[in-house]
DNA sequence: CTTTCTGCAAACTCTTTGCACTCGT
DNA sequence: ACGAGTGCAAAGAGTTTGCAGAAAG
């Protein structure tokens, strides 16, 4: 029951860590085949959960139903564009004391928190000027 | 395009009001058969969507890829059971301002906020005497 | 009457798993 | 060489959808 290091892991987690768009299994899938032709899909689903296991890769469930990988495991907050589906990482820099839920009633053992906002996001909004636009990530 | 009020319409919302377990789908289904043993399981999704779409039911994404519902439609907040899987509500004394993310980019435009906390709940965490535990759903 | 809704079942999407083979260690 | 990991394909869970008939307005 030893973990072993294959190539295969390698490569999702250098995809996983590379990007920065909260890919889903799909999108790893697809990149990680640009550089492996031959790996399989399941392989990409078995890795992830094995660094999701390791702590190396936090798993996000935003919006939909459909299960995302980020490489940054330190807390931190994401909003989510119900235009575009994009995902992006937010700034937090509420302190952990001020974000702590000491509201939470007495005897839940709180291990972790996420926080979503979601809307709009500037390029939907129509913020970025028509220029810009498309330069978006 | 008008919409339609039908008794299963009305079964799925009394279900989703009554239940305070923010009740996936197949629960709802459950639930509704009681009353009306003939209800289809593809009706159930269809009742669900439009009332979410109604903003008559709040739509849950909690830990795993499965839909929860919730008829509390106010802004509060979750907490879920890493063990058993329970979601509950939690107090959220916390202001609105305090809450506003100030934080987020200028450009974003913030329609709502999702904040679960994870953890163990009081029952799984050991707080409720062993004579009480395994009736933990 | 018209149009939406229903029940049924098949289809679909995302994810997991069994199997025989491969390849780290 | 042992056993964890792989590719493949099939199975599984949750959700959506096409259709013909039922029923709300």
């Amino acid at each position: 029951m030893t973990p072993r290091r294959t190539p295969q892991l390698d490569a999702v987690y250098d995809v996983v860590r590379a990007a920065d768009d909260h890919p889903t299994a799909d999108t790893v899938y697809a990149r990680v085949r640009r550089v492996m032709p031959t790996v399989s899909l399941g392989t990409i689903y078995r890795n992830l959960q094995k660094l999701a296991a390791a702590r190396c890769v936090r798993v996000l469930h935003v919006g939909d139903r459909i299960t995302r990988y980020d490489a940054v495991v330190v807390e931190h907050d994401h909003f989510c564009c119900e235009r575009c589906g994009a995902v992006h990482d937010v700034e937090a820099p509420r302190t952990r004391t001020r974000r702590r839920p000491a509201h939470v009633h007495a005897g839940y053992a709180v291990r972790t928190q996420v926080v979503t906002f979601y809307g709009l996001c500037p390029h939907c909004a129509g913020v970025v000027p028509r220029v810009a636009a498309g330069a978006a990530r």
